[in-house]
Parts: C-alpha cells; sequence; structure tokens
DNA sequence: GCAAGTAGACTTGTCAGACATCTGGCGACG
DNA sequence: CGTCGCCAGATGTCTGACAAGTCTACTTGC
C-alpha cells in the first residue's frame, strides 16, 4: 500500500532535515543540482519534491536566489508542524495541544449546530448513542469508535461550516489511532456515553450555551484521559 | 510584482475550472498531456502545476489510471475552499463563516493565554490598547489596524498553542484587508477599544471563563459590525 | 464454451540534457 | 567615485524518451 514514489521520499527526507535543524528557517536550502546529488534522483525529481514543501508554505522559492527555509508559523501543514513539533520529549505537549485545538473547534462547532441542527439529525445521534451503547456490551471496540466518530462527524457537519470541517479533517486523521486507544477501556466507555447523551439532549434544547457546555466536559474529559493514559505509558 | 509562473497560471486556471464544477468531486481531470495542449505548455509544467494541487489534497493522483477531484471537505487549504464557497451569491454566507471560525479559535486562544500570559505580555497589550487610542483621536486608520493585529497576535502566541497559530495564519490573510474595512468607522473604533481593554483586563486577572467571554463579546462585536457594514454594500 | 493469460493502449513516474530568465556581485569604463 | 555591463549561479521551462502501473479486450489453451 502506498509505497511511496520517489517524490515523496525525496521530499520527506528534505523535511526530515529541515526538522532536524539541519536548515534553520530563513536559511536556504542547498540547490536543486546539489540535491538531485546528493539523493540520487534527477534534477525534476527534486523540483517537484520542492514543488510540495512549497504548497505547504514549508518552503519558499525565489527564482534566481534560492530556496528558503520558512519560519514554523507560516507552514500550512499541520501534520508537518505535528513532526516538528513532536520532535524530542515534545511529544507528550504537542498531544495535549492537539486536544486543546480540537476542543475549541468541537466546542464552536457544538455551540453553532444547536441552532441550525434538524430533528432528523437529532435523532440519528441518538441512534449513535444507542450504538455506542450496544458495542459497549458486548464489548465491540471498533463498533464503539466507529459510532463514535459519526457522532462528532454529524455535528461538525450540522454547524454548516465548511471552513470548520476543512480545518477539522487533518486533526481527526492524527487523532484517530489514539482515540481507538482511551476508547478500548470500559470504564472510559461508560464515561463517553453519558457526555454523548448530554450533548444529545443540550441540542436537542436548542441551547447554544448549554451544547457547548455539554461538549466542553466531553473534551475536558477526553483531556484526563489522554494524561492518565498515554503520558504514563512506557 | 509576484508575476506569476506559469505553473502557477496552470495551476491556478485548473483550480477554477474544478471549481466551476467542469470536473466534479470523483471525477477524473484530463490526461497531463491533454492539458498540456490546452494551456500550451509542457508537460512538465502541467506536473508542477498538479503537484501543487496534489499537496493541498485538492487533487488525487494515481499512476495508471488518472488524477481524480478530491471532495471539499478533503482540501487542506483554506483559501481553495474560500474560493470555491465564494461562488455566486454565497460571499457574504462565506464571510459570516469565516468569523465564526476566528471566533473559535481566538476565543480558545484566549481562554488558555489567561493560565499562561506573562505580566509583561500584558503590559504590552495595554500598550497596544493604549496606541490604538492614540490613532484613533489622531485618525490614523494604518496605526490603528497596526495595534489592533499586534494586540491578537500577541494572545494567540500567549496561548503556547503552535497548532493554533497555524490554523489563524491563513485566517488572517484572508481576513486582514476587510478589518481594515471595518476599522475605518470611528465608532467602531470606539467600540473596539472598549473590547479590548475588557480583554487585556480580564486576562490580567488570570481569569480563564472572563477572559474567554471578554473576546467572545469583541468577536461579537465584529460579526454585527460585518453584517451591518460590508453585507450591505452595493 | 469458458476461463486464464496476455498483448496493447493509456496513464502517471522518472530521467537526461538543453536553453531561457532572473539575481547579485564583481570589475571595467567613463 | 559612480554607473553600466558582464558573468556565475540559481530557478523556470521545454523537448523527447523510456519505465512502470492499470484497465480492456482479445487470444489461447483446456
Amino acid at each position: 500500500m502506498a509505497r511511496k514514489s520517489l517524490v515523496g521520499v525525496v521530499a520527506d527526507e528534505l523535511l526530515d532535515r529541515i526538522i532536524a535543524g539541519d536548515f534553520p528557517p530563513g536559511s536556504s536550502v542547498p540547490g536543486e543540482l546539489e540535491l538531485s546529488a546528493r539523493h540520487e534522483v534527477s534534477r525534476m525529481t527534486v523540483r517537484e519534491a520542492m514543488k510540495t514543501l512549497e504548497a505547504q508554505r514549508i518552503l519558499s522559492v525565489e527564482r534566481g536566489r534560492g530556496t528558503f527555509v520558512n519560519p514554523l508559523n507560516r507552514w500550512a501543514s499541520l501534520e508537518a508542524v505535528l513532526r516538528a513539533a513532536s520532535e524530542g520529549q515534545n511529544e507528550a505537549v504537542a498531544s495535549v495541544q492537539l486536544i486543546e485545538l480540537r476542543r475549541m473547534l468541537e466546542t464552536g462547532a457544538c455551540e453553532l449546530a444547536a441552532a441550525r441542527i434538524s430533528d432528523a439529525d437529532i435523532q440519528k445521534l441518538f441512534g449513535n448513542v444507542a450504538q455506542m451503547r450496544a458495542a459497549h456490551e458486548i464489548n465491540d471496540v471498533a463498533a464503539f469508535v466507529a459510532a463514535d466518530l459519526a457522532f462528532h462527524d454529524l455535528i461538525l457537519r450540522a454547524s454548516e461550516n465548511v471552513f470548520v470541517a476543512v480545518l477539522f479533517e487533518p486533526l481527526h486523521r492524527v487523532l484517530e489511532k489514539r482515540r481507538a486507544e482511551t476508547s478500548a477501556v470500559p470504564t472510559i466507555q461508560e464515561h463517553a456515553i453519558g457526555h454523548h447523551l448530554n450533548i444529545v439532549e443540550a441540542l436537542e434544547s436548542r441551547n447554544p450555551g448549554r451544547s457547548r457546555e455539554a461538549m466542553d466536559a466531553h473534551m475536558q474529559q477526553t483531556l484526563d484521559d489522554l494524561k492518565n493514559l498515554v503520558l504514563q505509558a512506557p
């Protein structure tokens, strides 16, 4: 699956060297010819790799002068920033900050959704909670996670804000595997079911503030779970 | 200034055709050869344009099969989504949704900053408000906007969350010009000064909830200003 | 007759070499 | 001393070719 093409490999290696500090922000990166020699590929392959990094605003290419590394806060790729921020002992910090970000987006989306969600979607949410409960009783972790994801996804869409969904999508991918870890603990499943039920009921009341707080409590629980589980693993 | 290179032009034109609906999500885009003929450039130029769109997850390239358009919610580029969402009569809707998004990020960042901001940074924020007041009195719109931007930027950084800054950066660019418009009205300047002062004082009290609400009120005002100004322009 | 295998057309991936164009600095010339 | 022009080095683009993956349709063997 996804055997990476050469340009993907070159782009990854180059990004690794940037993150490792070989080329600090503001400095220039070696010329295309030099890179093509170092990685033993043609100049064109190097150019395409550069293009992908430039599209993510990691590099700035200036004709006739060279190619330069942008400061980290101009990077447009959450994944690349995550890789950079997770260097060394910082992975735990990065995880917490990701949850913080998720909390902002999900509580905000939930608040908006309260005024816009349809009755049909609310019934679907009740259905998702029922699925989570059923999955919990027969210990089906995969089904539990699937229902959980569908629940949050529906709220995102009910917010009717396209940009929230766009910004949330990369977060979704990054957090997916850790969600599966925390959701494997039965006690946490029970907590989650309770929180989700609170959220649907708040949405049903069409009260934005209450809906936001319900989602906020859920996010707080998720953050606590992360701290108690992932951050103490060997 | 910034005369676009050929690959930039081709990428733009291709994105325009995608947004115009020539190639719906899931469908394939014409082959590299066909595109190179249509745009009268070499195949390599087309390839580099495709690479930039692929890096933004607008296209998915599959070797031997073709190149396909991703659904809009997988796009990783806020700007591209904005262009797509602003088609037709939807520009007003897109503007409102952008403010909604900004509200989520800024209120969240402000809440985090309350617990993390340094005394020195709080003094800087007071200084920014003073600059805004001075600029207001001598009717210097540019200086007012500059102090305003610096104020919000400092809070973003004080939240100590790298990812918030990353997601906010494209928003910053997009909203910059509209901010200049609304900030030109003296009455709105006065409102903004009051809101900013409330925000600093809330941060000074180190109360996260109060800080969030102060920023929220400011965002609400901004949204109202947008509705009353931009949405009724000729 | 049917199924497995294969040849071909079409697609993207990579390579090589060449020339065009832009930038910046160095040196010659006025 | 200042200005102009040349030149080295960087990216931008073109041409043509071959490699390799995918799908279709036909051929072939049973």
